[in-house]
Order: structure tokens, then C-alpha cells, then sequence
DNA sequence: CCGGATCCGTATAGATACTG
DNA sequence: CAGTATCTATACGGATCCGG
């Protein structure tokens, strides 16, 4: 178990962030604009919506190409770093979303 | 991508919350005292670690078992679902500390 | 003594309103 | 449209207490 403050754990507290999980698996689809994300990302708000992309941008998993016209256009994609922990990323998205109902059961079990 | 505050959305920020991810790792290498895991997760507090096992409990991941004895004996184990998550989160932590010095390289490449 | 529960102060997450 | 400024809520750590 690495160390508190240590590089690794800075990527993980980022990557697996409340929003850092949803950004990278809504990128795994291609690249999108600021608003696509935030009507993608159901309840992410604009600040930790900009917060988060800024974050993963500086650990180079996604990439930031905007476009000098008015009205602003900036389009947001993976880096091929991201691509692939993005694939982790919708791994576990997609164990959880397919094992929700043993895990329903399991928690209702423990219930009774 | 599912909505806000359904099911696989909190399951998905215990999971992988802070110190969620940590114990779910610490865990897959076997049954833990609340103490063993408190040496071994670097810089978790006892009310954090108290507080994410229960969630992990409560969710279906983490088996708890105390025994009556005096000073206290509590072994901490992950149930066949929660070795099942863990999997993906251990895939997750070893892709980015195996892949730790791209990402520093493409980071440091950013900043030039 | 171990495994917590509780209270409190602070840091960060987060929503809302505003700007270029 | 794509962000920032400002304000509020909650996550978190630390200290303390407690029951077995």
C-alpha cells in the first residue's frame, strides 16, 4: 500500500473522484463539448465540471482543444493514457450497473 | 449514464471514494483487523476507516465479524461480491502505479 | 487495551449567480 | 458557450470518551 501524498495516490483520488469516474467514462464515447458533458453527467455542476476536466487534463489523461470563436467552442477528448484507464474505469461502471441487483439482494439480506 | 442518487450511483461513490478504494485493496490480500488495516492504509483516520467499512458493509462488500472477547477482536474480510469488486480495483491501482511513469513523463511534458 | 462513537474546527466539495 | 466568483454544505482529521 503506497503512502499518503505520494504521486499515485494523487492520480487515484483524481480518477476516482464523484466526477472524475463519470468524465472518464462519458469521454470512452469520443470527444464532446463542455455543455455535451454537463447534460451527460446527470447532477455534475459547471464548477466541478471545469474542476475536474482541469485536473485530469493535468495528469494527462484527457485533452483540451478550444477553438478561438465567439461564442467559445472547446471540445474535450482522451489522451491515449486516458483511453486506457478509461477501460478500467467502464470495467468497473459496468461490474457495478450489471451486479446492481445481487448487491440489492445482498443489502436487503442484511436487512432482514 | 445513470441519473443522480439512484442506486449505482452510491454504490459507485462508496466504492470508490477515498478510502474506499484503499480498504477494498488492503482487503483482497485476506482477512483484517480494524487496527492491522489502520497501520496498513498510510494516513486513514480511525473514524474514516470505521466509517468506510460500514458503508462497505452495508453495501454488500465487506464481512464483519466481532468476537466477544476482552480487548475486542473484530476481523474484517471481503465477502465473494466485494472479492469480486475488488478485482477491478485492484486493476485500476496497479494500472496506475505500473503506468506511473508515463503519466509523470506526459505530465511533466505538459508543463514545457 | 481494542474498536469504535461523538463533538468540534477546518479544508474541500459542491450549488448558484455572474462574466467575457 | 465556457468558464470564474462567491457562498454554503459536507467530508475529513483530531481529540476525547466509552463499553466490553
Amino acid at each position: 500500500m503506497f503512502s499518503t501524498l505520494c504521486p499515485s495516490r494523487e492520480i487515484l483520488n483524481h480518477v476516482t473522484s464523484r466526477w472524475g469516474v463519470l468524465v472518464l467514462s462519458a469521454l470512452m464515447d469520443g470527444t464532446h463539448r463542455f455543455s455535451e458533458l454537463r447534460r451527460k453527467i446527470d447532477g455534475v455542476s459547471e464548477k466541478m465540471l471545469a474542476q475536474t476536466l482541469q485536473q485530469l487534463e493535468m495528469d494527462g489523461f484527457v485533452d483540451r482543444v478550444s477553438y478561438p470563436v465567439v461564442p467559445p467552442h472547446v471540445e474535450y477528448s482522451l489522451t491515449p493514457l486516458g483511453e486506457q484507464i478509461g477501460v478500467q474505469i467502464d470495467s468497473l461502471v459496468d461490474w457495478i450497473e450489471s451486479n446492481l441487483p445481487k448487491i440489492m439482494k445482498a443489502q436487503q439480506a442484511r436487512q432482514g
